[in-house]
RNA sequence: GGCCCGUUCGUCUAUCGGUUAGGACAUCUGGUUUUCAACCAGGCAAGAGGGGUUCGACUCCCCUACGGGCUGCCA
């Protein structure tokens, strides 16, 4: 193998950029990424009645949130329709393709007809080997010659060695009677002139890849390294579709997901590197290969997929976090943060990040610093905030003036007022987190006294202890 | 119907003829704790079924069952 890797994704612009087709684009990036090579992107936008520019749009955006991009500008197969006409009529010289005239009707008849039967018969052109001043004036299309007996054999990276008898396919049309091409010449005539090397799909087109091989026997092109990898199944085992909630790449961003999670959670699906669960986008590109990868369709866990990003969420730095955090809030049609709350997320973004799972969870956990006053405790916090503890609050105010803002300094001043009251600690705290935060589960109240400020910390302990 | 692919704990998977079948998520128990999360210790839990091949099969072969795909002038 002295080519220079090249792997490209080739997505339909039907709609949104479907998690599957988001999960086969990472693989094909991984792969030429941790081999120095490109990783292409070719819109198949050959069905002018189902594509449309803000599907392509939609699935260029999931790609850029996925941190997945690519080499030179995106590929309009429908430009090239030209180029693909004539490597028809290439074929057609090379005699490794013929004109066929019969109709489409006439071929409905003739599959109606073997239905009928109760049989199943590929169709089989009459014009195959008619001699050329016997054909009509009519439209034709081209079809591939292909051989009738014999075998195609697949060498699949995941698959294996994969075996096609010959007999079972059928002449199949490259071009239509239009001129426009199908998918399945258009295809090996971009991936051939891209000069893509490693075709890394879905195995939905592993029966395909022994047709398009004909062509580019036909061609005489070299066959690229094929690997077939298995789709993505629904919790219940089942095809992914629509009633299993989430099935487009920008839902999971709008739920909460870091990308990097994201990355590190499709990688882990469907394919293993020993017992490496939890890595970095780096670590992924180095270990990613082929070989890791499985034969079984693999299902969706949204549990794991949270602990995932639990990890990774934890694991960035704050100033990414941050950034990522307000790429989200937009995507997920949230406020944006105001510059006041951004400087306080910043300050204290540690509190919160080793405890989120989604970037939801983190917001929720981060409402102390989000809030202002006056503080509303929410109905499990106001339990803890009864005339006893009021009172506590009250006298605690005084004692926190003109102090040095430190844990040190803080820690005992609380241990002693919960001492002189004749409470542990933690009955202390629940009044606490009532007043600093609203709320009955939060981070540390140090941790919140500190990264709000004496001030704030004062005025709102002043507020609930009226 | 025909052809092709697949099947290890609930889930993602390791194993590439010889292991007490390992890890992770989930779950359960205990611990720690300033609530939640986290964390620590431990538990439960798997080779679809049936035939072969072999001294020995999760691993190789065949059959069955189940799941998926292809079988278009869609991609």
């Amino acid at each position: 193998m002295s080519r220079p890797v090249v792997t490209r994704f080739a997505p339909s612009p039907t709609g949104y950029l479907h998690i599957g087709g988001g999960r086969t684009a990472l693989f094909n990036w991984l792969y030429a990424r941790g081999r120095g090579g490109k990783f292409l992107l070719r819109i198949e936008d050959t069905d002018r009645e189902r594509s449309t520019p803000e599907a392509t749009a939609a699935i260029l955006r999931g790609l850029t949130w996925l941190g997945l991009d690519w080499d030179g500008e995106p590929i309009s197969q429908f430009a090239r329709k030209d180029r693909h006409a004539e490597v028809a009529h290439q074929m057609l010289a090379r005699n490794t393709a013929y004109k066929c005239f019969s109709t489409q009707e006439e071929i409905a008849a003739f599959r109606a007809e073997a239905e009928a039967r109760g049989s199943y018969a590929l169709f089989q052109s009459p014009w195959r080997d008619a001699d050329p001043a016997t054909h009509p004036d009519a439209p034709y299309v081209i079809r591939m010659r292909a051989p009738r007996t014999g075998e195609t054999v697949i060498d699949d990276q995941v698959q294996g060695r994969v075996v096609i008898q010959n007999s079972s396919l059928d002449d199949m049309i490259c071009l239509r009677s239009d001129g426009t091409p199908t998918y399945m010449l258009a295809v090996v005539v971009d991936d051939h002139d891209m000069g893509v090397t490693h075709v890394i799909r879905g195995d939905d087109h592993l029966n395909n890849a022994a047709r398009q091989q004909m062509i580019y026997d036909a061609m005489g092109w070299e066959i690229p390294v094929w690997a077939h990898i298995p789709l993505i199944h629904g919790p219940d085992g089942k095809k992914l579709s629509k009633r299993h909630g989430a099935t487009g790449v920008e839902e999971y961003q709008a739920m909460g997901y870091p990308a990097a999670g994201m990355r590190n959670y499709l990688t882990r699906l469907g394919w293993a590197h020993g017992d490496a669960e939890i890595f970095t986008t780096d670590e992924a590109v180095k270990m990613f290969d082929l070989s890791g990868i499985g034969r079984a369709p693999a299902r969706l866990d949204f549990k794991k997929l949270e602990n995932t990003c639990g990890h990774h969420i934890s694991m960035m730095g704050d100033a990414a976090l941050l950034h990522e955090l307000t790429a989200f809030m937009a995507a997920a049609g949230l406020p944006a943060l105001t510059e006041a709350q951004k400087h306080l997320l910043g300050r204290g973004l540690y509190t919160v990040k080793e405890r989120a799972k989604t970037f939801h969870e983190l917001l929720d956990k981060a409402h102390f610093m989000l809030t202002s006053r006056p503080i509303v405790a929410d109905e499990s916090a106001a339990k803890s905030l009864d005339t006893v503890s009021r009172g506590i609050l009250k006298s605690l105010t005084p004692r926190l003036q003109n102090v040095s803002w430190t844990k040190d300094v803080l820690e005992p001043i609380l241990n002693d007022v919960a001492a002189e009251n004749g409470m542990g600690f933690g009955k202390l705290a629940a009044p606490l987190r009532a007043a600093l935060a609203g709320r009955s589960a939060t981070p540390s109240v140090f941790d919140m006294m500190l990264v709000i400020g004496q001030d704030e910390t004062i005025a709102r302990l002043n507020d609930a202890s009226q």
